[in-house]
DNA sequence: TTTTAACCGAGACGGTACGTCACGTCTTGTG
DNA sequence: CACAAGACGTGACGTACCGTCTCGGTTAAAA
């Protein structure tokens, strides 16, 4: 694909531009938003020229994407490696699942919630980017829940592994749905309320110590 | 606001050519998805033009948006009516539940389907767009799971309500997840397991008929 | 070619604007020559979109041309109309070649004369545009030398039209010459050397009144 | 200047591809011209890098009018060297006219004859193109022109000079004219109409020994 | 019946961003 | 050092849509 990249000849290209125009691309989505950014100001902000961005990135989207991808940089799982789980373990699955919650909502709600939003909406357009999208939001969450899973059950707090699944299914759905769709706020009562009434009864887990 | 609505006098509008617009809007927006579609291609295939289109919607959301409603129109509420099921009464929660989803899949499943990812996954760049949408969409799809609910509470197959919001608030997101996320495809399998293992336990409906 | 134009629906073009961009194109030309001439500074010049330029001429090539003819609107032979000497009658053929010399030189030496050479250098590349470069200046030129022979006839000053048709294709030539490839200045020795050794000559007027 | 040519250290260029770079620069000016060639196609063709190019030429107007000077690279005054006239001697003013013009004419039929259209009407964009061309083309055929007057004055065909001048300033301008402005061709019609009619007449040379 | 005012189609208008291309320079690895 | 390869910043290109604005020509209620 790149006779440079293969071949090794010719002036390599300075790796210092992509991080330098992701993270111009970053700040301008996050000043005026997904559709009224253009390539020009990504370019400008980054003191580099259109064709060094359209040298590397096939367009806007494809360019957006990866800069978001960079927020987070080790949830983009390599291959080979053990998927690394970014939420905490607390020693109680109730205790996992709110502080799991509550690290995810704290994202949301910061400026990489508003930037998710943003490319989210790009992937219908482009099966390529909406695979890359999924790794690196949505998949990501679902391997989280499963570790959660896995942790209560080595835990013994569950005793069957049929609701796991559902769980692994049910608890990105609801948050993605509500940031994406319903758009309603993410606050303390919309974790617990998940947690209790939605999360535990999936997988089975009845006694709720923090809820009596 | 519109002397012309108020006075009555000048040229009436002509009511067939905001029917050719919606529809070239339909076709339009299945053939090359929201982002492409432009409203020169819009009122070229209607054989309107560009002041006509403008003359009636602000721009390509609003176009799209009431385009999109045009599909099912009854599903739009009118204000101070009784909010219309469009899921059959079968006589069970299981069978109701099966019904609703198979009438909701099988629309996802044609055109209407794309059109809905099409625009939903446009909708965080314009909060208008984003309203519009979720009323026919969203709303819709919550409104007819609370008559489902409330169907089964009058039969007195639950006995609290209590599982009645969680799974309002669930089966939606579920659905949509899987349309705008993770764009698995929608089988009888899929239905199945939405009804008995995440629908019947949170509306705490334990005795199924059908999965002894 | 321009459905508009012909069946005259649609919004009609603002001749305006066509004078507004020739002049701003004049300007431009003035200011930074043909080279650095771009369409985006003639229309910012003219307050006018690039789209308008380009709906109404093809590129800089044509854009520039039409620019020049305006200088001298009267020079482009209407069809059917007598062609229009625009070099005074002094009564003698000397003082008719004189004049007429002066004249071209005057105009050359003005912008009318740098311009003129800014895009005589673009015929090359378009055919068309060679033929209107042609019209607006050589053929023009020729038009003139044949009429101040004719003048000449018909005072009796020359006996014979064999000399009139060398005359009409050598001096357009020599002027033509010396303005695009030996850049040798315009000046009243070398119109009094034109004339008298080279014009009259070839006319076969041996008799030099003003040079004993 | 330059170290490596002073001081003899480092690598010498390869001289091979100065010719390889010109070889190159003629085949792209006869596929494309002047304004459409670039000195990426040059390079490419020449399998030589951008670098090497600029190393040795300003730009694109050195590197074409060196490329047309290798054409005929004995038309290029060597300082203190005597001027070579490329026209031959046949014997009379008339003869050498002849076939002077008829030498010319075939080369402006050839490749060459494009390839000075193309570098010719872009010298008023380049003053030192401008410079360049006119030695390479028009001075020499000025001093072509100058040679066939004095073999004439030496055989006693001319007896003044008084023509020669003028003779030297318009046969150029007549050949040139016709190439760059009127586009009329080259056959043997004009050769003669040339001859006979102008340059011969311009000598003083009234006794036409081929034409009685 | 005439007037009036808004409608209609077509399409020109000033803008803005697009993605491409060529420029002349710079930076590698290899000889 | 020269060289091939090719990335770099720059800036113009010509295109595509945007939303607005004129045109000439209906169309129906008001005068």
């Amino acid at each position: 694909m790149n006779l440079a990249a293969i071949k090794n000849v010719g002036r390599p290209r300075d790796e210092s531009r992509d991080a330098a125009i992701l993270e111009a691309t970053l700040q301008v989505l996050g000043e005026v938003g997904y559709d009224r950014l253009t390539i020009d100001a990504v370019a400008a902000k980054a003191k580099a020229s259109k064709a060094t961005v359209y040298r590397r990135w096939t367009g806007k989207a494809s360019l957006v994407v990866e800069a978001i991808q960079t927020i987070n940089p080790h949830k983009v799982p390599v291959a080979g490696a053990e998927p690394e789980c970014i939420w905490p373990d607390t020693g109680s699955l109730r205790g996992d699942l709110l502080a799991g919650c509550r690290n995810f909502v704290e994202r949301l709600n910061s400026d990489e919630g508003r930037l998710m939003v943003a490319v989210m909406t790009a992937q219908a357009r482009d099966p390529e980017l909406a695979t890359a999208m999924r790794a690196a939001t949505y998949d990501d969450k679902r391997r989280s829940c499963r570790i959660l899973a896995d942790r209560a059950l080595a835990r013994g707090e569950l005793n069957s592994t049929a609701g796991a699944d559902t769980f692994v299914e049910v608890l990105p759905a609801i948050m993605f749905n509500r940031l994406l769709i319903s758009g309603e706020p993410f606050d303390e009562a919309f974790i617990a309320h998940v947690v209790d009434d939605i999360a535990l009864p999936l997988l089975g887990h009845h006694e709720r110590a923090g809820k009596p």
